[in-house]
DNA sequence: ATTGACCTTAGAGTTAACTCTAAGCTTATA
DNA sequence: TATAAGCTTAGAGTTAACTCTAAGGTCAAT
């Protein structure tokens, strides 16, 4: 039975974070001293593993509480709910790097165009670009055609 | 001269958001009426499409502001100081893109090793990957050979 | 008994970029 | 002149996931 800052030290959690984690119902001590020290058993430490790792994935608080009820159930519930919160967080993901494959290509161009150097910047093709605007429709076009090979979006 | 809701319209922002620009220091109406409309020339437009063109790119609005000053006073600025700007901020969508690399390759990992039908969760693989908890250093492993190759840091 | 490290709680603060509300004034149109 | 649409402001609310603070109680060692 470890106390909080044990348990953060095992994790690499804060003690905040961990009362913050069990405020919103994800981590619990199985037991309190009197004076109401939290205490954790071997469990309790597997459970906070748990949520560590898949919060170190991406996974959210939210998605995090559906995948603890499963773990906490096995029989009441089938892998498709578990692949269901996996697949949709893996698009959530594909899409957040499409939008970010953008950025970085529209950014490159950006850095191509533009001398870097001292001279001031009355003809700096990055302002004028950004002042043109079609920057933005370029580099989108140009998104879409790489995007179709990248995305990994399945359609079931 | 057009009011707000007319360069929401021709900018696609809407008007909380240009009030919240010029709050911001970002955006103003060159002219208020004597009840204090604010009115906008076509400097002040193209002004707007600017934050609106970068804002889509991904600067952030403190990004947006530096950019600002240098477009008002060309002279006073060099090409440097806006690729400074640009390849910082490409540096932080190269990390983030990193991250989230590593967490579609976890996920496509996991929904790999899922069966994801209507069976019972007793013996799911995601669970007990997420249990055991060393799905993320794996896959930080893999992250890790193909981040060398996708990354475009430039070190100067 | 005292010290110092650690624990408790409720609740406020942080970040970025909006987004919305309330209460009231203005403007254009019929 | 009445009405509806649109404008103004200050300021509060939203989101996610922490992060911190204040005020006080507990525990182990000396």
């Amino acid at each position: 039975m470890m106390k909080i800052s044990e348990l953060a030290a095992q994790t690499g959690l804060s003690s905040h974070t961990i009362r913050f984690y069990e405020k919103h119902g994800l981590i619990s001590a199985s037991e309190r001293s009197a004076a109401g020290y939290r205490y954790y058993n071997a469990a309790d430490v597997r459970r906070a593993e748990f949520v560590k790792t898949a919060r170190h994935i991406g996974f959210s608080l939210e998605d995090i509480g559906q995948l603890l009820s499963i773990r906490l159930d096995k029989q009441s519930h089938s892998c498709q709910e578990v692949t269901d919160i996996t697949r949709h967080k893996l698009d959530e993901v594909n899409d957040r790097i499409s939008e970010l494959r953008f950025m970085q290509q529209t950014l490159e161009r950006l850095l191509e165009s533009c001398c870097g150097g001292p001279e001031n910047a009355t003809h700096c093709s990055i302002i004028e670009a950004l002042d043109v605007g079609d920057v933005a429709r370029d580099a989108e076009a140009v998104a879409a055609e790489t995007d179709s090979e990248s995305r990994s979006r399945r359609m079931s």
